[in-house]
DNA sequence: GCCAACGTTGGC
DNA sequence: GCCAACGTTGGC
């Protein structure tokens, strides 16, 4: 099992509005990055991830999971982009920042950190299980 | 609001 | 296939 990292402006699409979606979900689209989408390609039924707000936040706030693996992404007119549906599991009783993680020795190798850019990261086990104890869980 | 880092586009 | 120009992201 693979962990992974959601990057969103909160002002686009929040936590709010993902729990808001519930048990249904949502369609993770408009990813156009090559590599972000090797993640997504990746990604497989059950796997949870972690929901970070970039900008506006700057914290990491949620976990989900893959509730639908890869599909095409029907707001990619060029069809070679696609997408996987996501769902809240449960919210971070303790938001962990950006400014936390970065502070944080043993995460000075994350991605988050490392190529800030990169909108659908993995996280190794390691940081999956660190990361959620600074949250609380 | 600025700007560094990075990805993509398009001319050659 | 290279690379300069440009656009975007996202932290500060």
């Amino acid at each position: 099992m693979a962990y992974w990292l959601y990057k969103s402006e909160p002002s686009v699409w929040s936590w709010d509005d993902q729990v808001a979606a519930g048990e249904a979900g949502t369609f993770w689209s408009g990813v156009r990055n090559h590599v972000a989408k090797k993640n997504l390609e990746a990604m497989r039924l059950g796997e949870q991830g972690f929901f970070y707000h970039s900008n506006d936040g700057r914290a990491v706030v949620g976990v989900v999971e893959v509730i639908r693996t890869y599909y095409p992404d029907h707001t990619d007119a060029s069809g070679r982009f696609g997408m996987v549906d996501i769902r809240a599991v449960a919210p971070l009783p303790a938001p962990v920042s950006l400014e936390a993680i970065k502070a944080e020795p043993a995460l000075r190798a994350m991605v988050l950190v490392a190529n800030s850019r990169l909108s659908v990261q993995p996280v190794t086990d390691a940081e999956w299980a660190l990361v959620r104890r600074m949250g609380g869980l």
